[in-house]
DNA sequence: ACATGCTCTGAATCTGATTCAGAATATGGT
DNA sequence: ACCATATTCTGAATCAGATTCAGAGCATGT
């Protein structure tokens, strides 16, 4: 009985197929226009047929993003995963963010507008739950990562937890991103490379906490080199191509 | 001919009184279940007056963050104006970051919807525009602070311009606010008194800096009391009331 | 008291998400 | 191959709620 199987396989490709749309309709009509309709249209499907999948157009909002978030711990999960000292892998979750953005242009409007209380709610809970259990291993990453620091004596006597340590990156990660979308902020300043900038705030923030720096300089010359080499090594990409 | 102005104060005041009834009831039954009608009704006015204030929901939303930004604005100015080193007034931007978010319970809830492509693009472009413009004086702030301290000496040889600098603070801030209003991602993290941790990466992140430290201690004891400290010269407010 | 010009009103309109009765299709037994 | 039954798909009809605008109501000046 592979007719089961088969049927499976069909459905979770015309699933597919919708966010596939949807994501190209907002690239070419914005968030602000997407309409279930015109998503089952461009499929050539009913829009009842879109429903089946979905509960309601913020549910489709909420997999879309969940779909999104899986890469971004992909990526995250290289860096768990590369043979580096803790430093450097705290810098390259930094970077890991910085791709991921890079790649997935949509993904920050997307995401600012399907996690706010307002899409949040009136999506299905089941979809809530894929979405936080998709997020979570980015969590553990971190704090994993923190926690091998202190355990191998390269971050000595911090007076935070490792999660409350963890909360640093994070927050240095998110606020960048965050400015970097927010319409007209970052026009207002003059920060030409925001991304080396951020990358310098993340070590400023290691070298306060008294992490034991990397052996490389640290010029603006040599953090370059270091991110070019995260990049290479970890990600297979260009490093400052934008 | 008092008349007039009489006229134009009654205005203003019925678009507060529109904007308060919002927010009332945003609190009563949440943002999503926000009616244009309803708060009309609760203001015993017509739906038709309420559009001869907002041109659509979404302007009216953007109007009460821009109002709510606007005492942000204001307990940013004292630090501005408050007589101490600069890097105690880096701090006490963090603090008052906090102390807004606290007063303002909302404010994180609204912005994140209202900042939202969705909603910012169908508000008005007068409103977006007073939105920006009363944004605006938040930035110089800290960038007057920075600025500052490279002048003073207390942050020497710096590899990043004031605007740059900026962007740091802005980041703890901003990430660390919204990750703490993430649903579901704290209570994962063991961070019982967030905000303290808060204040502590902006002091590692200022240290890294090579920021002239302040002289108190910096055991987290001396760090609360610093704390403490701010709230009652700048703020008049108690400090971990949370 | 009346003409004129603002303001306010709320029923009517419009948009777009969501539903669901029935059509179309698949399955399984003869 | 044929029919009965179950499953899936359809899209017109429904519904919710934002938005409009023709006309009622009110103020002002003569």
């Amino acid at each position: 009985m592979g007719t089961h199987e088969r049927r499976q396989r069909e459905i979770a490709e015309r699933e597919r197929r919708f966010l596939d749309t949807a994501q190209l309709l907002i690239v070419e009509d914005g968030l602000l226009n997407l309409q279930m309709s015109k998503i089952a249209a461009r499929c050539e499907y009913a829009v009842g047929t879109l429903y089946l999948h979905f509960e309601s157009k913020e549910d489709l909002l909420l997999a879309l993003v969940t779909r999104q978030v899986q890469e971004h711990v992909e990526l995250f999960e290289r860096v768990a995963t590369w043979k580096a000292p803790t430093r450097m892998r705290m810098l390259a979750i930094g970077v890991a963010d910085m791709i991921f953005v890079r790649r997935n242009p949509l993904y920050f409007r997307v995401a600012q507008y399907s996690l706010c209380e307002v899409v949040w709610d009136a999506a299905s809970a089941a979809r809530r739950e894929a979405f936080l259990k998709a997020t979570r291993p980015m969590g553990a990453v971190v704090s994993d990562i923190v926690t091998k620091a202190i355990a191998d004596g390269e971050l000595a006597r911090p007076e935070m937890n490792a999660d409350e340590l963890s909360t640093g990156l994070w927050s240095i990660c998110m606020g960048f991103q965050k400015m970097v979308h927010a319409q007209g902020v970052l026009e207002d300043f003059e920060v030409p490379q925001p991304y080396q900038v951020m990358c310098g705030h993340i070590q400023h923030w290691l070298n306060g906490l008294g992490w034991k720096p990397i052996s490389s300089g640290s010029n603006p010359a040599a953090e370059e080199r270091l991110i070019q080499q995260i990049c290479d090594e970890v990600f297979d990409e260009a490093a400052f191509s934008v």
